[in-house]
DNA sequence: CGGATTTGACCAGCGC
DNA sequence: GCGCTGGTCAAATCCG
């Protein structure tokens, strides 16, 4: 399954000067520019005009090689997952037996539940089962990455819900502590979700939920909150393969909040319309235009 | 003062 | 049965 072939790499946001080089010729995106300024511009303000339009197409060349780059990850990503598949096909057994970790991190690992396993051993399934009534089989989860400040210690993860956290844990395979929340609706709401830093890169969140939300998004309730800078994370779409996106929140915090959301859907089964959702979803926002008019205006004057 | 966060204690599952 | 580990509870503390 080419997976790659459907991914759209880049959101659709009109925020990616890469797009906007593709939509808009390099030399009507200079006038443009040149326009929206004070009409009797001087030399000076021409040349930082020129310089910015510079940047725009370094950025834009820098954008274009990350998303080639990102492209690539995805085949290669895709590729090993199939492999994977088939290997776990052909090996059922082995790939029971090596998960020696307990039931609910093999369902956050995203190893295949037992259930699904095909094992002839349907004794075992329901001895299990009834041992264990609240068996998350049924339970769905997904994984969260979010690049942050490396300087960033915090365990927050915005994702447009409120979170209570309920405690936090050093856990052994990870040196950094594991933080637990609880949705703020618990307990009508039985969402859960931990986040924990990545072993391999200390500037990466993982964020796990499991559950699915029974309240709308609190963006939806309350459209004049705050931040409303995250994403869903498509709990809606939820399924035992563990949908993975990956946010890049490196800059949103440094500057205004938003402008540099850059969300890579790393989840082929995620489904277009809800990438649609949320693009519009943020820019319905009125707080998102407010801001992203803001960081433009901003960075036109800076440079002028 | 009320809600959110912190943190040590406790509990349950699992392997030996 | 015991120890290890992850997950949760709840009292203490913090903060707006």
């Amino acid at each position: 399954m080419d997976y790659s072939s459907r991914i759209n790499t880049s959101l659709d946001l009109n925020i990616n000067p890469h797009r906007l080089h593709e939509e808009l010729p390099k030399k009507e995106v200079e006038h443009n520019f040149f326009s929206l300024g004070v009409k009797k511009s001087s030399v000076k303000e021409q040349q930082s005009s020129s310089a910015l339009v510079e940047e725009l197409k370094r950025v834009s060349a820098e954008n274009k090689k990350l998303t080639e780059m990102l492209t690539e990850m995805c085949e290669n990503y895709n590729s090993m997952r199939s492999n994977l598949m088939e290997y776990m096909r052909k090996n059922p057994d082995k790939e029971q037996s090596s998960s020696k970790k307990r039931k609910s991190e093999s369902s956050f690992n995203n190893s295949a539940p037992k259930s699904m396993n095909g094992n002839s051993e349907s004794s075992s399934t329901d001895e299990e089962s009834c041992k264990k009534p609240k068996e998350d089989i049924k339970t769905p989860f997904s994984k969260v990455y979010v690049r942050t400040e490396a300087s960033d210690t915090g365990l927050i993860v915005k994702d447009g819900y409120q979170w209570r956290k309920y405690g936090q844990k050093v856990t052994r395979d990870n040196p950094s502590p594991r933080a637990y929340f609880k949705c703020s609706f618990a307990p009508s709401c039985p969402v859960k979700k931990k986040v924990q830093r990545s072993v391999d890169d200390q500037s990466v969140l993982v964020a796990t939920y499991e559950g699915e939300h029974n309240h709308p998004h609190p963006s939806q309730m309350e459209p004049t909150a705050g931040s409303n800078r995250g994403v869903t994370p498509c709990s809606g779409s939820l399924s035992s393969s563990a949908p993975t996106v990956t946010l890049d929140w490196t800059k949103s915090k440094s500057s205004t909040d938003s402008k540099n959301i850059t969300p890579k859907m790393e989840a082929p089964q995620i489904p277009q319309v809800l990438v649609e959702q949320m693009a519009t979803s943020l820019t319905k926002d009125p707080n998102f235009r407010a801001a992203l008019v803001a960081a433009i205006s901003g960075k036109m004057l800076h440079n002028n």
